[in-house]
Formats: structure tokens, sequence, C-alpha cells
DNA sequence: TTCCCCGTTTAGAATCGTTCTAATATATTG
DNA sequence: CAATATATTAGAACGATTCTAAACGGGGAA
């Protein structure tokens, strides 16, 4: 096994060859933070924090570039919670969140398990792109 | 009938005093403009600019001020959607939104009509504050 | 009414997350 | 290896929002 190149490795560069992205050291770099362990909720700052203790040095705007990338290719979705910070999401699948505002922790709620019902339909004109729940906790008094 | 003093502003004083809110000048002034029509969807830009026009001159800040303290009475709720501005709703009964997110545009789901079935509970030590469904549109191609 | 106190407003500066710019570096192709 | 297109970068720029410190004004007391 060579030191540079496990199985996780190539299949992350196949990944992003697959998606049209050159798999450059940064890339590889944040996708692998990213996508190694299972599903994550990050920030930019927060990932560019932890390439930055893993070893990895990027600069920020490449780690918005990187994720922006990596959104406009499905690898992640973005989810809206909060007016200050953007979060991204490896689980690029059916699903919802909890938020708990006084961590700023999301956790994911599994697509399957929820049910909505007795939604309107879309005003004319327009189609729904996606149903997205948020469940904002608060901790218990 | 004084010139100065139909019903609907004596209420509004009242809602005001009642939040703990002197009712000044400018606090009147947004107040009208949120609350004398039906339910309304409002950013802090958009409320000074239509404030400007109906001839109210405050600044800015105070219209963020203002925003937050109607929210924090309970006058006003807050809606995240969007990473870059900060929505404001007069409703603040319980119901979900869509978001067509090509013309920023807010459009209220009544809460009576949606059932959301199968969410997990909260995680030990937090418990729900609530349920928000944001459906978003795009527009049909 | 007048005075005073304290909450409120204000202009402008500051802050924060994010995006842009233009110069440099690097991956890929031939 | 050279050529070319794409990616990265530092730092400036940006837009929404918040802060600051000084001026203002509501409303109770005298």
């Amino acid at each position: 096994m060579r030191a540079s190149g496990s199985k996780a490795v190539t299949d992350l560069v196949q990944r992003l060859r697959t998606a049209g992205l050159r798999p450059t050291r940064q890339r590889v770099a944040l996708g692998r933070l990213l996508f190694s362990s299972g599903d994550r909720h990050v920030t930019a700052e927060s990932l560019h924090l932890e390439a930055a203790k893993a070893g990895a040095q990027l600069s920020l705007a490449t780690v918005y570039n990187t994720l922006h990338q990596f959104t406009a290719s499905g690898l992640l979705r973005q989810v809206v919670v909060d007016g200050a910070k953007t979060y991204f999401d490896t689980n690029t699948g059916d699903h919802h969140h909890f938020y708990a505002e006084d961590c700023a922790t999301l956790i994911d709620i599994p697509g399957d398990a929820v049910v909505i019902d007795g939604l309107p339909k879309a005003p004319a004109g327009m189609e729904i792109e996606r149903v997205e729940v948020v469940v904002r906790l608060k901790p218990r008094v």
C-alpha cells in the first residue's frame, strides 16, 4: 500500500474527475475531510480551520470555491438555518434537520421517517424544487 | 375624528405600550406600515425604503432596532430562507412558507393545512421550539 | 408648563461572512 | 517538455448587519 494512495483517495479522485473537477491537492484534502467519515455539516470557516489543523495549507477563498463547486456537482448540499453562516451538508439525499441554535449544531433527520401532508400546490408558473423541514431546538429548562 | 389619531393608530400605540415599547414617532410609523394591511414579509432594507417613500425619515439603524424589538416582543417573527438577507413576517402564528428564490418572494402556507408526521423526538436535554417548513420554488420550465 | 431623566434615534464607523480581482501556480494535453 | 487552460491565492472589496457615542425626545414630577 503506497503511502500516498489509499483506496479511499483513488475513489475520491475518481469522484472529482467524474464531476469534471481536477483532483488538485486542495480539493483532495478537503474531500478527504468531508467524505471519509460519515455525514457531516461544515461551514467554510470550520472546514478551513480543520484543514489547517490537518496540515493542509490552503486559503479561505479556496475553501469557499471548493464548497461551491462540490455543491454544484451534487457532492454537497447547502443548508440554510441561520442568517449569519452558510452550512454545507455531505448528506445530499432526501432528509431534514434539527438545528440547535444555542450551540450552532445541525443534526440530520432521515427523510424517509418524515411524512408531510396537506401542502398546497405551487403557485401558477412555479414548481416545487424541494421541501425542507427545520426543527429548531432549545435547551430543555 | 382627529387628523393624527385614527383607531388603528391608537390600537397600535396600545400594542407598543403593552410590549413595553414607547410609541415613538419612528416605531409608530413602522408599525403602521407593518400592521395596517394583512400579513407582510419585509427586510430591513425594504421597510426602510417603504418608510422613506411614505415620508417618514428614519435611519436604517432604527429600522433594524425596531424590527428586532418587535420580534423580541412577539409582534414579528424572523424567517430564515436565504443566507444573504433576513426576512421578518407579521404573521406570528403557526404557519410555513413557500420561497421563490429567483424573485426573493415569501408566501405564507397556513399552518393548519399542513400535517407533519414521523419527526423523531428531540435529542436528550433539548426540546422542540418550532418546526419550520420551507417549500422552495423554481420557475416551471 | 418646565425640567429632568433615561430610553431612543442617529450618522457613521466597524464588523462579519462572503465574493471578487488579478497575479501566480499547477494539472493536463500534445 | 512545452503549451494551455484551469486552480489557487492574498488581499481588497462588498453587502448586510451591528456598534458607538453623541444628540434627541417622551413622559413623569414639580
